[in-house]
DNA sequence: CTTACTGTACCGTCTGGACGGTCTTGTCAA
DNA sequence: TTGACAAGACCGTCCAGACGGTACAGTAAG
């Protein structure tokens, strides 16, 4: 049955998204992932011949699933909207589930640090897209680079900020970015 | 001798963050840091009992070396320089050198989570600090993040800025910080 | 005699991965 | 409807290798 593997596909990834996060991207083991999923150690390797598939697999639906979602605000946001704001908004958002999710990126990059090849165009994609957008460089910089730090200190699981000063910075950075 | 040893420490450290910075983070190996460090792995092991002590002794030198650098260009600096601007200038030409200088940070975490919290308690009391020193919250926070941000494009080797955009970067966020 | 190592041999553990086997499902002729 | 059967999805076991760490004998310097 086809719905069967496309769930096991699925749990899987959360799996190690949630055993990353959980244990540490160093306890990123496959039998980690497998008995966290509910699937035993062949039936990951089934569908993931590799742990290196397997992280590409998470990079992949990750940059897949913040492009879509970009997108979609795009299209729904308002039409007033600058693009530079919908993307801080979306960013803050994406921030603001306190989870970090995307901890597993720490061990895709100890596995092999080519990893972050295709994490890196994405961003420049996306950069040069709102650079072509922004008519002010200097608050595009500022903004992204803010952003840049939000979405780092999320990853790093950070409490240096307060919420109400995350939601300071965010408006700031909306006024700024017009 | 004391030279010796002090020597032999440091020499070892530098490996560890060379190793890490060009093998990847998930090859920095006791056996790859001595061979590294042209120290036997017995030696190393002298120096450093355990993977766990090298790391930390890793983020510890790290921190106080950041601590150092802020604290003397704190009293160097222009006298008519918020702490905020010393800061963002700080913090920029140590993200100038184009090094990752600190990609062992991913081994830390990935050996173990926990190295995280002297980091994280280091970031909060700069940050308390200048907040204290900062009479506006919103530039802090701005200028505060968008350096994390620079920080974290540095660490993850990105190349999304060109040189010219972090320099213009800097300059904007030294005009905001007043 | 002590300090600061070097060098080697070794152990237990864990990991990714290969493999062969097993259960389930869909297909299709009779 | 049924029964044979191939394909797909998954399991459990095993293994080579790498890793962190230990133990210990040796040595060069002071």
């Amino acid at each position: 049955m086809k719905a069967r593997r496309v769930n096991s596909r699925e749990k899987i990834l959360a799996a190690a998204a949630d055993v990353a996060r959980e244990s540490g991207p160093g306890s990123l083991s496959l039998d980690a992932v497998a008995s966290r999923a509910g699937v035993s150690k062949g039936g990951l390797l089934y569908n993931f011949p590799t742990k290196a598939k397997l992280m590409q697999a998470l990079v992949e639906d990750y940059l897949r699933a913040f492009e879509r979602a970009l997108e979609s605000a795009r299209t729904a946001g308002a039409t007033g909207e600058s693009p530079l704001a919908t993307y801080i908004k979306l960013s803050a958002e994406h921030a603001e589930e306190s989870k970090p999710s995307a901890s597993w990126i720490f061990s895709a990059i100890a596995e092999d640090p080519d990893f972050l090849t295709p994490i890196k165009s994405f961003r420049r994609q996306v950069f040069e897209r709102l650079k072509g957008e922004t008519p002010d460089l200097k608050a595009l910089l500022v903004c992204y680079l803010a952003i840049e730090g939000l979405r780092s200190m999320n990853l790093f699981d950070s409490d240096v900020l307060s919420h109400d000063e995350r939601r300071l910075l965010v408006s700031s950075l909306l006024e700024i970015a017009g």
